[in-house]
DNA sequence: TCATAACTTGTCGTAATTGACAAGATATGG
DNA sequence: CCATATCTTGTCAATTACGACAAGTTATGA
């Protein structure tokens, strides 16, 4: 009984408003009336809706966390046994080519810089996407000892992250294909 | 004539408490009264010798680039003609290995997000280390065309880096061989 | 000693941000 | 219609941060 409830919505509506903020400005210097005003409602109801500044940051974090699970992992999934030249666009473009969740993940390790919780889930999230991939790396060669797919996976990871950050500079225009070269050479080594 | 001045020595003791708050708080949180605190002087005092907020940061991050340059650029340009193996050296434990120097770099990283100005000097910074390494591959071995030099470096550099991040979340522990073999390798190829 | 540049202290006003809450409006079930 | 849970609006006080500046002190050279 009572009013029907549009909590569910509204929450949505304003994580959606931080995300934004967030993406423009950052995390930690987003405030609430950024929100608010990105929203288009006031303040108090984003208040009413996702709690003090905290409780906004937290649910954002597991947001943001979450998106990012999804971009490395489900991904991986989706191929049951890729080739070399496919687990390289699959890291190189789907996982590491999204600029949004580039900045997102930029964002989480800025704050996991001071915050070992979020730091312990990202850590989650690499190590896990290290294993995926040294997993799908031990099918294409069965051959290959566990720590040996371990080692590669980290190290084509590394260069794929490296890769990355650097075009995010401008160092190099994006998509150069030389470390894509260097990541399959890696892969197909025996 | 007049009181001599104290400014350099004043400011060199507020900069490096803004630096300790920085490293602590991150640089976007760090506030005038933090650094005052810091120093023990009163925010008078160091709003006197350093101008107002921006100015400091301006300050700083001319300092911490500085350092950033120095770490990249004079480790180099000791040696004239390294091998290989010294040069995956000088690169992963020399220049990527200092931790303090990776903290402030990534609060740059994160600055240089929404703002221009520091990120073209951190773009340049990275420029030039892959433009130096470029340089040291061309010696290693003559026959190498310079586009290709310079396509190895980024390679490499990006291996580095990534390796860098990567362990900085403790994704795998610190020095590990597999990713230094691999640069190794591209650095040797022919 | 004295003029002067350099430094030090303390205080103000303003703006931004946050947390708290009172009071009113709204929509459903009974 | 009406009780009730839900939502909405508006306002208040506390805190923090910043810029500005007046009024004082100190150390040097002339």
């Amino acid at each position: 009984m009572g009013r029907p409830s549009i909590s569910v919505e509204r929450r949505k509506t304003i994580l959606d408003a931080f995300e934004r903020c967030v993406l423009r400005l950052g995390l930690t210097e987003t405030s609430l009336d950024d929100v608010a005003e990105e929203t288009g409602l006031p303040r108090s109801v984003v208040r009413y809706f996702v709690g003090n500044r905290d409780d906004m940051v937290a649910l954002l974090i597991d947001r943001m966390i979450e998106r990012v699970e999804f971009s490395v992992v489900e991904r991986f999934a989706e191929r049951a046994e890729p080739s070399a030249d496919t687990l390289v666009t699959l890291l190189f473009d789907d996982v590491m080519g999204d600029l949004q969740i580039n900045q997102i993940a930029a964002e989480l390790w800025h704050v996991s810089l001071r915050n070992a919780a979020v730091g312990k889930r990202l850590h989650d999230i690499y190590s896990r996407l290290v294993d995926e991939l040294a997993e799908k790396i031990a099918k294409l060669d069965g051959t290959r000892r566990k720590a040996q797919c371990r080692m590669t996976a980290y190290t084509v990871v590394a260069l794929a992250l490296g890769t990355t950050n650097l075009s995010a500079f401008g160092v190099l225009p994006k998509g150069v294909a030389e470390a894509r070269k260097a990541a399959l050479v890696l892969l197909e080594a025996s």
